[in-house]
DNA sequence: CATGGGAGCGATATAAATATCGGCTGTTGG
DNA sequence: CCAACAGCCGATATTTATATCGCTCCCATG
């Protein structure tokens, strides 16, 4: 767990609203024709108004910082919240 | 059903080969890492031994023939018999 | 014997989503 | 004030499967 990388990560709101979003993808992406199961596609973040190239960059400081996990297949990558990661962090929030 | 086009592409016995092939997908495609439901993916034909772009030739001809439907999934095209048209072909025989 | 069509191949084009690059801006620490 | 850096954008690169192109070969028909 890379507390600095995670810390630099939820540094932007716009990546922490992309957390919040995957908490409940059902609610937020009920528009997307591939099944949920597989996580939310990478395109669909880009209603947050940035561009495509930002938000490209914004998922790959999440997924660095392992905040989310990814699954490719073939032109999209689908995204989940790493629950785990984010459990390790919170307690390690304790020694702050 | 355009009767014509169906013989010309019935002529070739690597197309009948993928018809046959399609019959029972189950039987033939199991290693294919998508779900079947959704069809044969195109590339998985090339078990036959011919090159990509031949085998792609073959399945457009059994497509406009309307042989096989097609569904397009990003990069990927998924393949099914079509038996609605195989029937209606097979009814037509009789008049020969 | 010519020729037209089908089949085959390698090479190249296409398509679509995502990733990366180069340049610009604004902010902050020294 | 300057340097470093995060963020942003448009443009371009990348990736992967499929489609198309240009060419050759072979056979059958005229």
């Amino acid at each position: 767990m890379d507390h600095d990388a995670i810390l630099k990560a939820l540094a932007h709101p716009v990546r922490r609203e992309i957390l919040n979003w995957l908490r409940e993808p059902e609610k937020h992406f009920t528009s997307q024709e591939h099944p949920l199961e597989m996580g939310v596609c990478a395109g669909q973040f880009e209603r947050c108004g940035l561009s495509q190239s930002t938000v490209s960059a914004h998922l790959a400081t999440l997924s660095s910082a392992d905040l989310v996990t990814t699954r490719r297949l073939g032109q999209w990558v689908f995204y989940k919240r790493n629950d785990e990661t984010i459990a390790a962090f919170r307690a390690s929030l304790s020694d702050i």
